[in-house]
DNA sequence: GTCAATAAACTATTGTCATTAGTTTATAAA
DNA sequence: TTTATAAACTAATGACAATAGTTTATTGAC
């Protein structure tokens, strides 16, 4: 029983990314939204509740995105092959839009219940990868949060433009990922 | 030649860091600032040039900040020692001043030189510590990467509440020390 | 086809910001 | 004591989120 067929959330979501892609996250206002959808911004509460109600959605959105993503990467392959592949997916996805994936990691009070499962998504391909690996157990978890905090902390990294240097990104990057093989092959003694 | 003595940058600054250390980045306003100090927020304007204005000095700070620390927790210690103490200073300093570390971290237009040089100088003790472990030139500065990322990806998620699953942080952060020693120890072959 | 129900738009308004312009005041030096 | 000026002030503007109340258009029942 929709009424007017005009602006639904899914066109709102579609704009909004639209409009961090283009401007970033602070580029995001109700009336920038609401001049792109061509209505009038109170309208706009016909769909979300609030803007940090919209952030939410899109945080949502990016981490299903993300997950997306690293689940194809992997899709057909194991051990080293599917590390870098979903290494390199991971990457892409934060060079191709910088601003969703800033939003994605974002912190939040708001530590709802959809927004974990979604980042629990992501983890079980982190999973999948590392039993290639013998890993399981504590161990694996272990492991899985120093994948994440390399793979992370570069994207952000480079994102930001926190990498002055001039040298070369992807060498960087592929040594990143060779140390992180490295480090799952042989996880290093205690001590 | 000082009119009246009351107001002045560093004052501004230090209302500042405590208004970002109780309510987080969202709570430093130009409001709530001038309140904190007991002038008007249009007073402020004498000593910052704008809201963003103050944000950068903020961001320069958290730096310089930085930097001291990271180098204290290096003098008179190398190789191992060196790296642990340099570690758990980095993850010390976002755990109790994760907004200060957010913004330090935030990305910027605002690409200045003063800012440069102060992360060239983080950059620099990482050198240091580095070169206990024989890596130079281009090899060292792609493993500097490798090891701002593990360490800027760590806490970043931690302080974002990233680390969802019920498992010992501080586990998790020794063996990704470990792991980046490793991998400075025996950097893994191309391949 | 008419009409009631309602989703989704609208107008008008409020309150919180950052910011600017112009004015007053207090202090330091002459 | 006077003067220059830094640093406060008042008043006002414009962008924004948000709310209240109103209108409009479409759907579905009759």
């Amino acid at each position: 029983m929709p009424k007017r067929p005009g602006v639904n959330q899914d066109r709102l979501v579609e704009a909004s990314l639209e409009l961090i892609q283009e401007q970033g996250e602070q580029g995001l206002t109700f009336v920038a939204l609401a001049k792109k959808l061509g209505i009038k911004p109170p309208s706009l509460y016909n769909h979300v509740r609030s803007i940090d109600d919209l952030k939410y959605i899109l945080r949502l959105r990016g981490l299903r995105l993300l997950e997306s993503d690293l689940k194809n990467a992997v899709i057909g392959r194991s051990e080293s092959a599917a590390l870098h592949s979903l290494c390199h997916a991971y990457r892409h996805f934060a060079q191709t839009q910088p601003a969703l994936y800033r939003m994605t990691l974002a912190s939040t009070e708001h530590d709802d219940a959809d927004l974990q499962a979604a980042g629990r998504a992501s983890l079980e391909v982190l999973l999948a990868v590392l039993s290639g690996y013998g890993l399981e157990g504590e161990r694996a978890l272990h492991a899985i949060r120093c994948l994440r905090s390399a793979l992370h902390g570069f994207v952000s990294l480079e994102i930001a433009g926190g990498f002055a240097m001039p040298l070369d990104l992807d060498d960087s990057f592929e040594l990143l990922i060779r140390q992180q093989e490295q480090g799952l092959r042989e996880l290093p003694p205690r001590g």
